[in-house]
This record gives C-alpha cells, structure tokens and sequence, in this order.
DNA sequence: CCGATATATGACACCGCTTGACATATCGAG
DNA sequence: CTCGATATGTCAAGCGGTGTCATATATCGG
C-alpha cells in the first residue's frame, strides 16, 4: 500500500507548490499561517517523512551530528551518550555515536571518512579524542563546528565544556588532609587523559598548601580501571611505612584499592580511607560506599550538545564538580604527631 | 583546496566513465583488474568517500545498520555495543545506535522514522526492545530484516541469538543446592524483561528437581538495579527464618544485596551466599567478587550483527553460558538437619 | 572462420529534495 | 493609484551516486 510519500504527493494533496512545501519544510518567511496549516495536514495524513538523504544531498543540513569517543569505561560513555542523546532527541537531531581507536594512526582518516561519508553537521568530542591531534586537524581542515568535552589541550582553540579537574582533586586532597590524613597514597589516571594530569596537580597543590611534602614514593600509575586499582592498591599497601588513605583517580581504581583492602582484612575505613574520583554508580555499589567527586557527566554532554547546536561562537562553559562524602572516608587510625 | 571528491572526479582521473567507478564501488564482476587498479589508485589519491547520501538516494544499500536498545545498565549496553561494533567495522558498516523508549506509546512511530529517514539497511533489537510489540509491528509493516538479542516472545518467527537464561538460572540453583543451601532467596528482574521470567523459572525447576519445595515468602521483586537489590536484601534479611543464600537475578542486585550484608555485619560468604547473573565488570568489582553466570553478551551482539547482515534465512543461534565461581558463596554456616 | 556467449565499459535518465531566478497576485499604506 | 511587502507558483539545475540498456571486444565450440 503505502509506498513512502515525497515531498510532490503531499503538495498535490495540499493543493500547492511543492516550492511551497519545501518552504514549510525549512520554515522560509512568506508562508501563510493558512497554507502551512494545510500542507502540514497534507504531511501527517501521507505520513511523510522527507528523506533525509536528498535533503543532505541538495545541500541543507543534514540535522545529524556525531559524538566520536574512545572511552573504555561503561559509566563514563553512557552518561556522555545519555546526556547528548537526551538534548538532540528535544532538538530532534540523530545523533550518530562513533567509537574510534585514538592510538590508531588512521584516526584522521577515519573521522575524515565519517563526516564526508554521512554529512554530519558537527562533531562532539569526548575525552580523551578530545586531545587527539590526528582526529583534531582532520575536522579544522574538514571546517566542521566541533565542541569538546573536558579537554586538557588547547582550551582556547575550540568550544568546550569541562569541570576543574584540578581544583576537584585539590578539594578532595584537602578533605583528606582535613580529616587528619598526613600520608596519602594517590593512583594516576590513565596517561591518554589528560585529566590524569589535572587530578595530580591539584593532589600536589592541596599538598602544598598544607606544607606537607610531596612523596614521590606514594604514586603509583594507573589506567583507569580497576585492575590498576588493585595493583596500585597491593603496592601502596605493601610499603613498609603505608598510607592512611588512598587517593585514586577514578571510581574504578578505587574499587580495586578496596578489594585490596577487603582481601588484606584491612577496614575501610578504619585502617584506611580510599576516595574515587567521577561519582559513577560504581560508588554506590561498593562497599564501603565511596567518598568521590561528582563529575557531572551528563550534563557536561548535555551542554555541549546544546553549544555545538546552537552553533554560535567559541563558547567554554565550566560545570562545578561536588565532593560526595560517603563512607569511605574517616580520621586515620592512630595520629602521627 | 581539497573540496571533497566527487565520483566525476574519480573517473576523470582515472580516466573511465563514471559507471565504471560505481561498478569498482561496488565490487560489481567484469571490471577487468586493471581498471579496477587504476580506479582505486585515482580513489586513493584524491581521498574519494561515497556519500552515503547519495548512494541512499539512487537506490542502493546504504551500508549502514541500526541497533535498538532501552536498557538502562551502563555495562549491558556497552557490551552488545561494543559487539556490534566490531563486526560493523570489519565490515565496513556504519552502525547507528539508537536508544528508545519502550514504554512510549510513540515507539513505533520513533522506529518508523529511523528507518525511512535513515534508510538502515538491517535493524538489531536487544532486550527490552525485542518485545515491544509496537516496535515489532512496525518493522514487519517496513519490511525490514532484524535480529533479536535474547528474544522472550515468537521465539520463531524472527532471527534471533539468546543463552538460555531457564538453563543457567538452573545451574546457578543447582549450584546452590549443591553446596548445601535448602533456603534460597531469589530476587526478580525487571518485569519488561522476558529474561525475568525465564531465570524465575529455572530457579523453581532446579528447586523441583531437588525435592525443595517453593516458598513465594522467599521471592521478591526487583528492576535490574542497585536499589532494588538492597530492597530484595533488607526483605530477605529481615525474615524470621532468613535464607542461606541468595540468587539476584542480575549482578547489579547482587551487589545491593551485597550491601544490605556489609551495612548489618553479616558475613558474605561465611553467613549469607549471594550470586549474581550476567558477570558484568561489577561482578569482579565488589567484594567479595560474585558467583555469577558469565553472559556473553559481546559475543551475542557479534553474533546478531553476522546474522544479520549475511541477511539469509531465518537463524537462531543459542550461545553457551558459564558459571563462575567466585567468592561470595559458601556452605551455610550450620547445616539444617 | 562464424555466430553465440562471456567480459568490459559507457551514455543517460533518475532518486527526492533544495535553491535561485523569475513571474504573478493580493493588499494595505501613502 | 502606485509602491513595497507578502504569498505562491513555474522551471531548471544540481547534489552524487546507481540502474537500465546499449555497445564493444574477447573467447569459444563447432
């Protein structure tokens, strides 16, 4: 029955132009409220859907954009993709979702290829392609808009949306400090995010406020996931003289730390106090809780969404992070004077 | 400089008609190696991408597939993402994702506009979406070919790929039984989910088999998530003759219930046994690490999508699960004669 | 060596929509 | 009554591919 119907059915039913349609389409002025009225009715009842394929190809927007990411942490990508889903699900824009390998020497060419293969209108960028140069020159030399979400390089250059990654850890630190922690173990974050490279200073930073020296020999490298987490956790644990909390840079990490911890019979908090970083639901889910940051992830998507929609200029918008306390967290055992 | 390519120039360059470039496009037969060798070179050097656009518009495949979810579990959904993904990408098929919302009565509409808008060539469901009878309808309507990740309904009349989610809930009880429990508490899953079901029912038949008689007291309902594992949890632990074990029916439950244990000093796996289901990174991740059945979630994904643009008969395919012992189960702690 | 068949390539219309150049028509303001 | 703003239509071109049909050459059995 229904063959799909195009733009010159429904102007034969509508009794018009198909120009005319094609105003309403693109809400062109000189349209009277009454025509309009019509050829809309004409739409709903063909139930016509213009084909976005010759709408791209006779060069209109294609109300597509694109979220590219190489993010291995479940949490983390789908709260990125809820929030960007959520604002161009309103806005009625598709969202196409590409995971790419960063380390992959095409990457380039494989942005390169997305844009022109499927006209997209713009890009978003989520950590950490957000500092991939490759992917980065391929989307100026393609002059596409493109938005970035939480980048750690050239923050200028672009439209971004971020938190203080920096301040957040400097704040946690110094939470830690305030309970009385003087030795305080820290996991780096994976070395591809440039984040990774924030939380540290601001650890430093709080440190140094405090007056309190900076102790190479309590950071240990990580990547993000919870298997680093452990073996941070096994090796802050096996120092002769260890830390009375744990710093690690994400949620993650902080988990293994506490399987450590659990496996050692070690009370969290108690013996030790373990801290997160980007509040997933992981947080809640382990035991004990975790005292984290909260990284509003969604909304940092969500907003740069709307930034990269709205299409206007270079905009940088900072959302505020909050140190959740949960139980993770105590004074350390026995003050060291 | 270098506005994108166009298959004229392709062909000028390569110095053959355009048709001949469309027919190498598509590894169309009679096109001799060495025009074909020349047509790529010309490819190669001009970085020629077909629009897919136009590609859509004259008719052809569009080399593009769409997986449709609504499912709410961050590590569920970047599983059979990631599947899909890797096969769409070793194929050279884009892959759109595309979340709904299965309780909306607009579904089928939503569907519809993807794929008339789109033009996918082929449609992935995965649960709950795989039986959401608007959904359903509307894509017989379209004509369209799909496949079903862990179908409940009309097992037959749809390709499909699924575990058997009656079998391992089984074992799981089985495993149970086994190692000495005769009170087992089972928390349900989301009751969208038809899996729900299914694991209910492998859990009554494994008690059946055993001899242990079903005790409704003992059942309780939940949603897949955190918090309705802690509710399951705080019921069960408050009955007056409380399990030795409890089977949630997926992980995230578990780990609530895990929770309700630390919170009220109950020893896992030393006083309460808790198993989980789907072995989802949260299995390894809390403490102790969950007794669970291992999903292949990724591999079903991967399957779906092989089924799926092979595009032949109908295909069912069962894949196997695993149980994997972990910690957090135990012989009660004192036998009940 | 011939017609038949397989192999290789080209010409051209067309997919559904947008757009620009014009042409008209209506209508209220000056 | 004329003018500019508003409203609509006609027509042709074009976006970047693919399908159909025609054509040209190579190959082969008899």
């Amino acid at each position: 029955m229904s063959e799909r119907a195009n733009i010159r059915d429904v102007a034969a039913r509508a009794g018009v132009a198909v120009k005319t349609v094609s105003r309403v389409l693109n809400d062109h002025p000189y349209v009277s409220k009454d025509t309009k009225a019509r050829v809309e009715e004409a739409m709903r009842a063909l139930d016509f859907r213009p084909s976005v394929a010759a709408r791209i190809l006779s060069g209109a927007k294609s109300n597509q954009i694109a979220l590219i990411y190489d993010n291995h942490s479940p949490y983390y990508m789908f709260q990125i993709q809820t929030g960007c889903w959520e604002y161009c699900k309103q806005q009625g824009i598709r969202l196409l979702a590409q995971p790419v390998d960063v380390t992959d020497p095409r990457v380039g060419d494989q942005v390169r290829g997305l844009v022109t293969e499927t006209h997209v209108d713009g890009i978003i960028l989520s950590s950490p392609v957000t500092d991939c140069d490759p992917v980065l020159r391929a989307l100026e030399a393609l002059d596409i808009p493109f938005v970035r979400i939480s980048p750690g390089t050239n923050h200028a250059l672009t439209s971004s949306v971020f938190m203080d990654d920096a301040q957040a850890a400097d704040d946690m630190t110094t939470h830690l400090i305030n309970m009385g922690h003087r030795r305080i173990g820290f996991i780096k974050g994976h070395p591809n995010h440039m984040a990774s490279d924030d939380r540290l200073f601001g650890y430093r930073r709080a440190l140094d406020r405090a007056g309190l020296s900076f102790e190479p020999g309590l950071i240990c490298d990580g990547e993000f996931d919870f298997d680093s987490g452990v073996r941070g956790g096994n090796y802050l644990l096996d120092l002769p003289d260890r830390p009375t909390a744990v710093f690690a840079s994400n949620d993650d990490m902080a988990a293994g730390v506490l399987a450590v911890a659990h496996d050692r019979g070690v009370n969290v908090p108690g013996e030790l106090s373990v801290t997160g970083f980007d509040d997933t639901t992981l947080a809640r889910t382990v035991w004990p809780p975790l005292t984290t940051i909260h990284q509003p992830m969604a909304e940092l998507a969500r907003t740069a969404t709307e930034i990269l929609i709205a299409g206007g200029d270079l905009t940088h918008r900072r959302l505020p992070h909050t140190l959740i306390e949960r139980a993770s967290v105590a004074p350390p055992a026995r003050n060291i004077a």
